[in-house]
DNA sequence: CATAAGTTTCAGAAATTTCTGAAATTTCAG
DNA sequence: CTGAAATTTCAGAAATTTCTGAAACTTATG
């Protein structure tokens, strides 16, 4: 591997973290290649930059893809096929949230789901059952202000993000408001 | 493996999904048994329900420590550990969140910091330096939120889930109101 | 249509992770 | 202190995942 030494550990790092992420060693190593590399690279700058096989690259750019999280490029009058990542970290994020709730949420929600419909045999699997409808209900929670969220373009998404925990004083501010609105109709109630 | 076919599936499923996870089967059988179970158990009980070996139930047990995604238990008497999730699945959602940012973004997080002290060698690392440094503020402001958003209690957090989107309506207005304030003030200005 | 440049596939090698059984250690009652 | 009950550790076996090199395939071009 012959890269500056800042990119070196860049592509190190991610490297390592990727067992923790669910990608494997090179697929996090090809990434942070692309994200850092000013221009798309080709199937063989990658083998030259990390000292792979050129079919280990093949590969992991084919999950890379598979995962949407690299551009196809063809330069004009160039045969092969170059690569790079989305300028936008904004459209990273989504791409990276969109995929990860694809693999990692999804399936365990359709077997909850399945798995609520059936009519428990006894006791023991009553328990259960109502543990998976606790699961299912948070995890329905969850996805579903995902799914409202997610469509926000990013200077609103960017506007709550940065306002954090503070957008319930906003909710408090409604309350308030409400509440006074309901006081002036209905004297005497809270 | 002799649980009652509901459970067994819940079991099985979550033993499938470890890796997509980042725990390993065993783990991810052992955790789905104990929440869907009404009460603790010791070890032996997992040995049997699971048909696994003792030490590999061990190792995974503390591996679920580690996590804090169980609850040791003693019953008076019995010198025995035993083993729990946690009843309230919110509780159960703030600790995976907890203990996924420690393991899966403080790294980077602290790598990316670290890279940016460097000075830049050449042109090529100054271009990496620029997009580490969009990575590490997407990464900071997320982590900003979600450090602001935990400290919420859970009624307060579930209101915030419900809403999604809508909260950004209840900005819209504040805006509004902002702006009339203004244009009482300072008439003609937008 | 022959060929050369490029890409993908895949069987097996290499590396890593997971799991086990046996031995070591801890803990507590008597 | 002794020993029985329980847990932990750990070396190596088993299973799984990752990686490679060779061969197969694809496609554009002279």
């Amino acid at each position: 591997m012959n890269l500056p030494p800042l990119i070196q550990s860049f592509v190190l790092h991610f490297g390592e973290m990727g067992s923790r992420w669910g990608i494997n060693r090179t697929v996090g190593q090809i990434y942070a290649l692309l994200y850092a590399s000013s221009g798309p690279l080709c199937a063989d700058d990658i083998v030259e930059a990390l000292a792979i096989s050129r079919s280990n690259v093949s590969m992991s750019l084919r999950e890379l893809q598979a995962w949407n999280l690299v551009i196809l490029r063809h330069i004009p009058g160039d045969r092969r096929d170059f690569f790079t990542t989305p300028d936008d970290v904004w459209q990273i994020l989504r791409t990276l949230a969109e995929e990860r709730k694809k693999r990692e949420v999804d399936p365990t929600l359709s077997v909850l789901r399945e798995l609520l419909m059936q009519k428990p045999g006894n006791e023991q699997e009553r328990y259960a059952q109502s543990r998976l409808a606790e699961m299912n209900a948070l995890i329905e929670q969850l996805t579903n202000w995902y799914d409202d969220v997610k469509r926000l373009d990013t200077e609103r998404l960017a506007t709550l993000l940065s306002l954090g925990a503070k957008v319930t004083k906003l909710l408090d501010a409604k309350d308030r408001i409400v509440s006074i609105g309901r006081k002036r109709t209905e004297p005497g109630k809270p």
